[in-house]
Formats: C-alpha cells, structure tokens, sequence
RNA sequence: CGGGAUGUAGCUCAGCCUGGUAGAGCGCUACGUUCGGGACGUAGAGGCCGCAAGUUCGAAUCUUGUCAUCCCGACCA
C-alpha cells in the first residue's frame, strides 16, 4: 500500500482530551479519530490491526473447535426480559421502539448474546447427540457506558469476539471451558501481548467458575492480585488471602473502655484527626441486609480494621447468603441506635456479628459507640466485645500472605481482554433451552460463554508496547509489518527499487507501507517510528551510491546496510 | 449519577479579569532556497469565539441557561 492511497492523518501535537498512552498514540498515529464520546471511528490502518487481531482470534476459534456465526446487533427486547436482563442491566441496555405499520417495534442492541444464541439453540438442538456444540461470533457490542474513558479501552460500541458453548453437563462444560481457555492463552501469545489469567468473580451473570484474562498496564481499571512465586492470581473482588483465624489475646495493660465525644465525626477519616489515631488503630463496623426481601433477610454487622475495604463477596460466602447489600438508614438506625457513621461492634445486638482476621488483632482500638456523636476508646476484642472466630473479609492487598503459601501477593492493575466463564442452565432454564438425553428425560442444556474485546487488544498492545517516539506493535498485530521509505521520490533508481521492494515482499505474504509522501527524511523518519511497523527499508541516493540499503527493526537503535538483493531476504528473516 | 475542569482556525493554545470589529505556533496552499531524523524565506487560504437568551450604543470578553468533552469517584454481563 502507498501512503498517498490510504489516509494516515499522522499528529504532530498531542490532542489535549488524550490522557493514556495507547489513547494519544492510537490518535497520533492516525489510527482512530473520536466521533463522540465513547465511539469511535477506526481509519485504515487502525482497522487493520482490529482485522488482524481478529483473524487470530477467529483461527483459535476454530483450531479449538468451535463454529463461526453472526447475529444482527438489535434483537427483541422480549428475549432480554425473558432472561431478567432487562432489569439487571438497566441504562446499560441500548435499547428503543421505533414505528413499523401501525405498531411499535422495541427493540435492544445487544451488550453480549446470551439470550439470542440461547434462543436459537431451543430452536436447532433437541437431543443430546447433538452436543457437545461450541459457536462463536466477531460482533459489535453496545453497552451505554455511563463514562466512558481512555480512549479505545472503555467505549459504548466496541467489537467483541463471544462464544457460547452448550452441552449435557458439567464434565462436557468443563471440556469446552478447558478448551477455551487453551485457546485464550494461545491467541494472546500469538498477539504478543502480556497476559495473566486471573481467578474472577462470576458477576451478576451467574455461574460458578470464571477467569479473565489480563494485560498487566499501570492504567488497567482492574486491580489483580499475584503472586509469582506460586503463579496465583486472582482480580480484587475474588482474591482470597492465605491469613488464618489469629488467637485473640487481651493485652493486660490496657485501661477500661471509654467513651469520647465526637459531634458529625463519621468517617474513619475524621476520626482520625479528632482523636489523634491512625486508620489501623480503629475498627469500623459495617451494617448489611442479607437475602432482603425472603424469609431468611437479617441485618448482619461486620467488623473491619479501619483501613482496610470489606469485600462483600467474601462476606456473602461467609454466611450462605444469596445477596447482600448495604443496611440502610431506617435498619442501621434500628440496629445502632445511632445515625449512620457511629455503628461499633459493643453491645451490638440483633444481627449477626461477623469479623475480619485483622479487626481483632487491634487492641485496644476505637470504635464508634452506638450512639450518635460519640466514640468508643480502648476497646478490646474478647473483653468488651467478642466473636467465636474470624473470617476473611477484606479486599486483599499488596503483602498480603498467598492463599497457596507462595509468599507475599503483590497488586498490579491490569486491563481485562478476556473474560471466560461455566454459565450453568441460567438462560437456558429462563430461555427453555432443553434437549432429551439418553435416558428419556428432558433438561436444560449446560451453557458456558467466552468473550473477547477485540479493541482492547489492540489498545492493550500499544499501552504495554510503545516508547517515547511511538508505537512499538507485536509483530502479529501490526497494521503493516514493513515499512518501505524512499528518501528521494524523484529520483527514478530509488522509486523503483522502493516498488520492487514492496512487490517483492507482498508476494511473500509481508504486506508493507511505502512512504511515497514528498517529505523530507525527518518527516518520514518521525512517523515511521510514530505508526511503529515492526521493521523498516530505508532508500536513499546516497546508500545507492555505495550499494546499499537499510534495514532496522522498530526496537533497533541503529540500521543495518545491506545490499539492495539481500533486504527482502533479511526483512523476512526479521520478521520470521 | 456526585465532584472538578475546559469549550476561540485542522491541532496546541493566547486574548476574557478591565466590553470597542479575532491572534500566535504547528499544520495547509503557491513560489523560491533547501534536502539522511519533524528546514528557511515570501505570499496566501482558513474562525456563527460550542449554542441560546439577557445586559449594553457595542459582547469572544459581563449575566443566566443549555449542550459537549475530559479528569476523579459511583457504576461496569
């Protein structure tokens, strides 16, 4: 390709909305331009990365056994509130009515495909010789972002590669999620991306196993935690900590508890700078309704170190609940006798009181009184307040001891890519996606879904591979693998050993970029490293003159000079 | 949805406080000189100063409203 066929509106300047590296780069190299906020417009060679990465993803695919298909992005908005989804993504479903005839057709734009992949399956499978069956789609998504942000990474229209597998049980939906994730790990390794599989949370979508995949990226919105020593990694919400229950000893030289008042002091924060203690001196009691609106709804009260986050996953396990959320102000005033803010785990009575392995270690500590403006002091666990045991409630943290004894955990932020997970029968029980099994009873068929955001690769890429010059692209991935630059395009030897060059190349499958741009060498030389193509020929008329060209990998400092014959052959051995 | 900021040429920004007919650099066009890491000179093109209402003889500038974009937080199958 010549660059004076495609459009590469290369950028001197940084644009000012451009925070994040991949952001300002994609926009410098003349990769994406913004149509509004959360969408944005792919130019040529921006998509050719997008093709690119999407081609792997597709090959793995199938390599892995699954069957490429392609739905319409609207589908009836009916199906999504047959499945609940309606409700449970909320502004986040795209999603109106518009006149045909005489009625009104509603329609969504679908944010994933659960529901119409699941109803097609009720419809094309009803025995269980035709299963197991994988089938995957390369599609755009919507989802209305509330904010959308860095750039490509977070967007409101993005293209996303989801596969749905379906089977009689879980050994067959262990097999395909298995498959998958070999798969995964192959195409982000033939990306040449960075990645980590990371232990998740399943989410609102159900299902009991889960793991994202990760580019590891200072400005990742996920925060995982990881220990290399025993390769455990696992996301914020889900990370467990290898602490265990600890003796609740009494120190004997502490003097009785007592009270101290703290007119509008409500947070850990202004505790602190009232009563001259640190965040670690205190406790705070966090107030919860479990299971609200069923038999079995509770307050349940829970105890953290004051600077620590409680995780309410981890709290939801602790005592079998099936949702849980936070009190609020009617129950934490019922419970705590005391507006929000003042809630202290003395004489707390009424709910189920849970602790942290940590909050009990704290002693004496402050801790709010139960009463509106005031504080507790040197409270002790296990003389003026007491629980039978602790449990692991918090968020972990850097430092933290590996649940698989590995050693202590580090946090890094990452940004997720892939997500796989075991869905189990939720939509095919909300959808009626059943099939007759060998023994002549109907069930529902066994679900697992896949996804892949294909931008994110992308964007992933150039955020964990660039330099202070520009993009530095994984071979696989790079819009174009050769970048051709004629120093002289008047000069006819120069021209015509460019052109032979690029021919020569593309016959052999390197598909290249010839700078035919009447600009001076610096020019080029500038948005050569910019764009980033993995390797570059340089031809100018004064190499010509001592027999030769020059050949240099982005990452190169210096080029090599080498005879005109010998460049496609060494360009192809670069790229090899 | 809460908090903060910004909208002036294709891009980066000045001008606004103190109202008087719109500026710079980069980019773009033409010509000349240059020509191996973002050249120089000369001459040009390019602006409902985000939009609307108001105050005023007069608004980029003051007031009110509105829209958009970015950042932090909440949210995020």
């Amino acid at each position: 390709m010549r660059w004076s066929q495609t459009l590469v509106p290369t950028l001197k300047e940084v644009p000012a909305d451009a925070e994040v590296p991949s952001h300002r780069l994609m926009l410098r190299a003349g990769l994406v331009r913004q149509v509004m906020a959360g969408a944005y417009t792919y130019l040529p060679l921006g998509w050719r990365a997008v093709r690119k990465a999407a081609e792997i993803v597709r090959e793995e695919m199938e390599a892995a056994g699954a069957a490429e298909l392609h739905f319409p992005a609207m589908s009836p908005i009916e199906l999504w509130e047959r499945s609940g989804r309606r409700e449970a993504f909320g502004n986040v479903l795209l999603n109106f009515a518009f006149p045909r005839g005489d009625r009104k057709v509603h329609v969504a734009l679908g944010p994933t495909h659960e529901e119409p992949i699941t109803d097609l399956i009720k419809q094309s499978i009803a025995s269980y010789k035709q299963l197991p069956l994988t089938l995957f789609q390369i599609q755009t998504k919507f989802r209305n972002e509330e904010r959308p942000r860095f750039g490509v990474l977070r967007t409101s229209e993005f293209l996303m590669k989801d596969a749905y597998s379906f089977g009689t049980d879980i050994e067959q939906l262990n097999a395909s999620y298995d498959a998958m994730y070999a798969a995964y790990c192959r195409i982000f390794e033939r990306c040449g991306i960075p990645y980590l599989a990371v232990e998740a949370e399943s989410g609102p979508i159900g299902g009991d196993a889960s793991h994202e995949f990760m580019i590891p990226a200072e400005n990742g919105e996920d925060s995982v935690v990881h220990c290399e020593a025993s390769g455990y990694a696992a996301n914020l919400e889900r990370a467990e900590t290898g602490r265990t229950a600890p003796q609740i000893v009494v120190p004997d030289d502490v003097p009785p508890m007592d009270a101290v008042a703290t007119p509008g002091v409500s947070t850990i924060e202004a505790v602190c700078a009232a009563l001259g203690v640190q965040p670690e001196q205190t406790l705070k009691t966090l107030l919860y309704t479990a299971d609200a609106g069923t038999d079995e709804e509770r307050t349940v009260a829970v105890v953290v170190r004051g600077d620590h986050d409680a995780n309410e996953g981890k709290i939801r396990r602790a005592i079998g609940a099936a949702t849980l959320s936070m009190a609020d102000e009617a129950t934490v005033r019922r419970v705590t006798g005391a507006p929000v803010g003042f809630a202290g785990p003395v004489g707390l009575e009424g709910v189920t009181l849970l602790a942290d392995h940590d909050a009990v270690t704290v002693q004496p500590s402050v801790v709010g009184a139960n009463s509106a403006d005031a504080h507790r002091t040197n409270v002790c666990c296990g003389r003026d307040w007491t629980v039978e045991t602790t449990h692991d409630l918090r968020d972990a943290r850097a430092g933290d001891p590996d649940p698989k004894g590995g050693g202590p955990m580090k946090v890094v932020r990452g940004i997720e890519v892939g997500h796989v997970f075991k869905l189990g029968t939720k939509y095919s029980d909300a959808l009626g996606a059943e099939y007759l099994g060998e023994d002549q009873k109907r069930r529902s068929v066994v679900m697992g879904c896949y996804g892949i955001g294909i931008n994110r690769i992308v964007a992933g890429a150039i955020e964990t591979s660039h330099d202070d010059r520009g993009i530095i692209w994984p071979k696989a991935i790079a819009p174009y693998q050769c970048h051709i630059i004629p120093l002289d395009i008047k000069d006819e030897e120069v021209m015509s050993l460019a052109q032979r060059f690029h021919d020569e190349l593309e016959a052999a499958g390197v598909d290249c970029l010839l700078d035919d741009r009447k600009e001076r060498p610096g020019v080029k030389f500038a948005d050569a490293d910019l764009i980033g193509l993995p390797t570059r020929i340089t031809i100018g008329k004064r190499g010509l003159t001592e027999g030769v060209v020059e050949v240099k990998r982005r990452t190169d400092a210096d080029p090599e000079k080498i005879a005109p014959d010998a460049a496609v052959a060494r360009v192809r051995e670069l790229l090899a």
